[in-house]
This record gives C-alpha cells, structure tokens and sequence, in this order.
DNA sequence: GCGATCAGCT
DNA sequence: CACAGCTGATCGC
C-alpha cells in the first residue's frame, strides 16, 4: 500500500498517484497505473470542481492506463483532461501556475513498470535534475540496464532521487520466484486438472483488479480455452488480452468473481454460479495467487502450495523483491532514495538504511561504470543472485558518472504538441494499429519472459514440455485443436443461451459430491501444507485425489522453482504476445522480422507512416501528417539534453542471429538523422520486442535518437497563437 | 445520500 | 505472509 503523498521534492508542483489534499494545487496530475491506492481522490467532488474550475490541468498517464480509467464512468469526467504518453517517449510538459501565469517545464519519459497492464514508471527531468518515480514495479534483475532511456551516452543518467516501490523491501522476501517460473507452475497445476475431463474446471482466484491478465493469456495460450472473466470491456481495444478471455461460462478456466465465491466454492459452485454441464457437476479446484517467497536465500520454496483438497496457493508477486529492488536501485545509484512503502512491521529508517548504502553517496569514491550495451545479455554461467554484482561493480578509473559533453552535432528535435483536450488523437478514430500498439506495451512482463530466457541462472535451453503421462483421456493438445478461432463479437454478446442446468440449483449434496466430498473442505482448508516430493523429476501433475486424502504427498503435486526450470517452460517461449504485434505473422517470421536487418528499413519506413496514422497525444494534425512542419518544431536546448547526445562510445553486443547492418540502410538511417526527418519510432517502440534484446542495428540508433528527441505538449493558448 | 475512515476479510 | 480491494459500520456534511 502507497504512503507516498503524491509529491516530490524536485517537483512539487506535480502530483503523481495521489489527488487529494496538498495534490488538489497541482499543475500537472500523474498515474502510474490503474490501482485504487493509486487513485486516492481521483474521482472526489473537489478534484472534479477544481478541473472544471481549470483550463490547463491535466492528467498524464499510459495509453493503456487511460483506457483503463476511462472504462469505468466514475472517470468519465476525466475524458478531455486525460493526455496519453507513449511509453518511452520522452515528452515535454508545461507546469502552468493558472493564476500567476508562472511556468515551468519538465520532460517526463514513461518507462514500463511491469506491474499490471499500462503500468509505468516516471522519469522526471527539469531545472532540479533527473528524478525516477517508480510507482508499482516488478522488474527482474538486470532489467534497469535495458531500459535505454535511464541511460545516455551509454552510462546511467545522473538521477538525483528515486521515489521507489518498497513494498518487498525486507530481507524476509529476498526472494521471490520469477514470473516464468510461477506462471510454469500454475500452468501444470492447471494442466494435471483440467485434462483429467471436460468436467474438470479450475477457478482462479484473483483479488485485484489488473495484474494477472498475463497469466491469464498465457493459460489461454497453453490450453487453447479461453477464461471466463465478469468484465472484459475495458479490454475492448487490447486484442492480445481480449482473445483470451470471454464470459461464456462453459470453459474450463475461471476467474470470475463474486462477494461469496469462497462460500460458492465451497459448495462446488464456481463465482458465476455454474455447477454443472450437461447435468454432469464439476469438478473445481480453485488457485489463488499469492506472494510467496523463497526462504531467506534458499531457493527451494515451492511455487505451487496446497492449501485444501481442492484448494492451493500460487506463487505470485506484482512486486520486486528485495533482491530485485537493491539490484534496480544500485543500477540506478541515485543521490537520494525515497521509499514510496513502509511494510507493516517495519519502519522507514529500517528501509532507508536498507536502501541508503545503494545510493551515490555511499559508493566508493569511483563511480561504477554500468554501460548499457554489455550488461545482462549474455548468458549468465553462475547462479548465485549476490555474485551478479560483480558484472557490475567494477571500477575503472574514469569518473564515468559525469555528464558527457556534447558529442554529436545532432540538435534536439523537437514535437510541438498541444494538449487541447479537443484536439487529444481519442477523439480522432484510432487506428487498429495504434490500439495493437497500445495492447503492447501492455505488457512489460512478456519481457521478462525473454529475458530470464537469455539471462537467468544456468537454464537448459528450451526444453520438450514434460508430458502428463498418466493423464489420460484428454491431453491439451487435443482440446486445442477443438476450439475455434474466437470471433470478435463473441466477446460483446451476452451468453443468453446457456443452458446449463445447474445454474441456479441451490447446492444439494448429491450434485456437488461426485469424486469430492464437501465434507473434506471442513477442517483441512486454511491448513498450509507444502507439498513436495523429491522424486518428481520430469512431469509435475496432480494425483488422482478420489483415491486418496489431499494430505497424501507421496505424489501430489510438485512443483518447486528448480524444477520449473527443467520442465515446461515452453509455454513461455511461445512468447504469446510476441505474434500478435503483427497479426497474421507466424511467430518465427516475426522473430526474422525484428532480427534482421534487411528487414529494418522497410520497418523504419513503417513506421514512419505509424507516426502519421498514429499522433502522438496532443499532437496537431498537421504533424500526423507525417510531413516536415518546421515551425512546429523547435530547437530545444534543455540542460538536461545536454549529455544525452553521446551514445555510440558503448559496444552493443551481436545478437546471435542478426548480422550487421549493410552499409545503404546505414546510410538511410543516418541520412534520416541528419535531416532530422522523424524516423523515430513512436508505437513500435513500445514493443517489448525491440526493448529487450540489443539488435545489432537498432539499438545503437534508437538510443542516439531517442535522446534527442523530445515531444512536448504546450497549452492551446501558446499552440494557437 | 454521499464520502471518508476503519475494521474485517480474503 | 503485508497483494488489492471489497463489504459493512460509523460519523459528518
């Protein structure tokens, strides 16, 4: 839960999750992501009258943050007032005092933040230096140093305070299983179920409002069932998650909800009120995920804990861990720390003196050279989460943390836009293609999957998914291939035709038995049991529980982090996101696509058009255009640009499979640079696919201009005048 | 009747 | 485990 009050210190004229109280003065509001403790007087009378009150205040957030808040009418009043940024596309902002006239300027840049859909972090740069608000994040070890734009000229930008996400930040979760491998457990956990028979159904049960819409796409991805879920719409314009979910109640999956679901379950009878299918009960076991943590620097926690004959706990965090968090703070090794969570059970001068020793001031006299390209791509050969560090910590003797000079003759390039609510790009028709590009950058997490892939511990490469030998009847395989391609209408009709029996029987004893017996749920739920076998080596599953009691372990389910590692994490590497960035493109050719450079000045060019068909927020028409206006572009000379022009005095690391660039689309590119043309990729940057791995070719360019590269949005007076 | 706050629950 | 977010009681406007 968020103790940040919504200011910080270099910038107290903005406010950032917060909205009551001091916030009510801000001249600029911030959302980090779409979590009520997030939102803490957003929608209260007095905001409302202060906006109507305002011409200039506005409401800066993700696209998909945006979409998010706009589906529910609570915020509809936000509408106009509501300016999107693109992910990783810095953006200049004014700070307009409306009754002085007094103004400030300030470049917020949003960086994925790997908590849930359109959740983002906020770098900050102005006249009182670089600051990093972090919101919620869960960003795996070594993620900082991919993030392109914490970096310039190849080293880490010289922030001076990060606002940080310290929900975790207590040795007792120093360790939280990666999202790979608690989506790995969850997957055969459902696997060893839901194959047993149709009538076999698993509920999730998840608490908050956005978070788990990864594991939900990827169990769908897996199993080829979609998830019956109570509310969709606000997916609306997010195909990638929307195709994976429904609210037709005869899947298999649930993840509806209800105020008495426990009760329900209890009866057998999931959230939505099903009971049966063609008069046959089912069978449901619910998962709930849940933090967990490995043991203080064990590793031997099991992702998968059962809780209850039916009943078990899933490994799930939306947060970093306290290893993550150190590893992500002393990447950053900002001058102040300032926790935007105290734990229960602890203090703020407990985490601070947690957090201090990461901070600048505390290093060593030199500072730690932590260039961008080098760090975390190449496969890691040893496992051990505090010897990482060395790949950081050497010293070399420069004072790399100095701000380099101007080193390119590149001048900045500057957007005009204007955030006239009437001229926001909502209101013009969005273009599938900007509302897929939008649906990307939903999803910070399916890097992670990439990533742990290339980086983490000592991984197999990928493997065959175990088999469920033992599992009969219906392998997933088969009931893939049973369902069709979903139709976009399906998802907007409401199931009327149902004609499920069980519907609104009341629980009668008879119809909820089958091969469970309610009366086992009496005392053994509640009762935390680690399963574990030792014996389990390759396939993970379930027994048969009728034949035995759930406190039977000789081979229940198994499913410890090591061997997530071993087993299926196929599903992973489908990277389910990754084909439908481009919608009919198999996977490998998407692969070939952002691999291969002879591919890039075609998609260069694409992407120029995207800029066109897809403005920026407040940005005028005439530049969607995609045309040159020049007085529409304005030189900047922002301090904070200044060191942001070297980039090339880094080695990018060959991606395995990409070749260099040949020499005319160098040329290309480079022509386009000097002209100052606009290649710089506005959605398709936001794609995790180009954010994570260092392509030969694009990295070293788009870190080069995307630096000096800079949208601002202005009020409409100063646009119209 | 609505909002803010808190206890309780999951 | 302390997620995030509901429900219900109470108080104040």
């Amino acid at each position: 839960m968020s103790s940040f009050m919504g200011q910080m210190a270099e910038y107290p004229t903005i406010s950032i999750d917060r909205f009551d109280r001091e916030n009510l003065k801000a001249r600029a509001y911030f959302l980090s992501h779409c979590h009520k403790d997030h939102m803490k007087g957003l929608r209260a009378p007095t905001l409302k009258r202060r906006l109507e009150c305002s011409l200039k205040v506005c409401l800066y957030c993700s696209p998909v943050t945006k979409e998010l808040l706009l589906t529910s009418p609570k915020y509809k009043f936000w509408e106009k007032r509501i300016i999107s940024i693109e992910i990783e596309t810095p953006t200049q902002i004014p700070l307009v005092d409306e009754a002085s006239g007094e103004k400030e300027e300030v470049v917020v840049t949003l960086l994925p933040a790997g908590h849930c859909p359109g959740s983002v972090m906020f770098l900050f740069q102005g006249n009182n230096g670089t600051v990093l608000y972090t919101g919620d994040f869960r960003l795996a070890k070594g993620e900082a140093s991919r993030m392109e734009l914490l970096h310039s000229g190849g080293r880490v930008k010289d922030i001076r305070s990060v606002y940080l996400d310290t929900t975790f930040c207590d040795p007792k979760f120093y360790q939280i299983p990666s999202r790979e491998e608690c989506l790995s457990g969850v997957v055969e956990l459902v696997r060893s179920w839901i194959t047993r028979s149709p009538y076999h159904v698993v509920w999730l049960n998840c608490k908050a409002a956005y978070g788990y819409e990864y594991l939900f796409t990827n169990l769908s991805e897996e199993f080829g069932v979609q998830i019956h879920v109570d509310k969709l719409d606000m997916f609306r314009n997010m195909p990638d998650i929307l195709h994976h979910l429904t609210t037709d109640r005869r899947t298999q999956i649930h993840a509806c909800r209800h105020p008495k679901a426990e009760e329900y379950f209890h009866w057998n009878k999931l959230p939505c009120g099903i009971i049966s299918k063609n008069r046959i009960p089912l069978h449901t076991i619910s998962i709930k995920p849940s933090t967990m943590w490995f043991g203080e620097r064990t590793r031997k926690t099991n992702v998968i804990v059962r809780t209850g004959e039916s009943s078990y706990r899933a490994c799930f965090s939306f947060h970093s861990s306290y290893s993550e968090i150190k590893d992500f703070l002393s990447y950053i090794c900002p001058v102040n720390v300032y926790p935007n969570v105290i734990p229960i059970g602890t203090t703020m001068d407990k985490v601070v003196e947690i957090l201090k020793p990461l901070c600048r001031s505390s290093q060593s006299t030199e500072p730690k050279y932590k260039p961008l390209g080098k760090l975390k791509r190449a496969r890691k050969t040893h496992l051990d989460s505090e010897e990482e560090d060395e790949l950081f910590d050497d010293p070399l003797p420069l004072p790399l943390r100095h701000k380099a000079p101007y080193q390119l003759a590149l001048h900045p390039e500057v957007f005009v836009m204007t955030a006239t609510p009437q001229n926001q790009p909502e209101q013009q028709r969005p273009s599938t293609g900007y509302l897929r590009a939008e649906c990307v950058q939903t999803f910070p997490w399916a890097n992670f999957i990439d990533c742990e892939e290339s980086n983490s511990e000592s991984e197999e490469e990928l493997q065959t998914p175990a088999s469920s030998q033992d599992l009969g009847a219906v392998t997933h395989h088969q009931q893939k291939a049973d369902v069709e391609v979903p139709q976009w209408e399906v998802f907007f009709k409401r199931n009327d035709e149902i004609t499920d029996d069980g519907l609104e029987n009341p629980p009668s004893s008879t119809e909820a038995g089958g091969s469970q017996s309610p009366k086992l749920f009496s005392d053994s739920d509640g009762e935390s049991t680690h399963i574990s076998s030792q014996n389990s080596s390759q396939s993970t599953h379930i027994s048969e529980q009728g034949s035995q009691g759930w406190d039977s372990q000789s081979d229940t389910v198994l499913l410890t982090s090591q061997e997530r590692k071993s087993g299926d994490i196929t599903s992973l590497n489908k990277g389910s996101y990754r084909p439908r960035i481009k919608e009919n493109i198999p996977a490998t050719q998407m692969e070939q696509n952002i691999l291969c450079p002879k591919d890039t000045y075609s998609d260069l060019k694409h992407r120029d058009q995207n800029v066109k068909i897809v403005p920026s927020v407040g940005e005028p028409t005439a530049l969607s255009s995609g045309k040159h206006v020049p007085q529409e572009k304005r030189l900047l000379n922002l301090s904070t640009n200044a060191d942001s022009q070297s980039s090339s005095d880094f080695e990018i690391p060959s991606t395995p499979e990409a070749e260099l660039p040949k020499g005319e689309h160098l040329q290309y590119l480079y022509e386009k640079l000097g002209t100052g043309e606009n290649i710089v990729i506005e959605e398709r940057k936001s794609s995790f696919l180009d954010t994570q791995k260092p392509y030969v070719l694009e990295q070293p360019l788009k870190t080069l201009h995307k630096e000096v590269r800079v949208q601002i949005i202005t009020d409409t007076s100063e646009w119209s005048t």
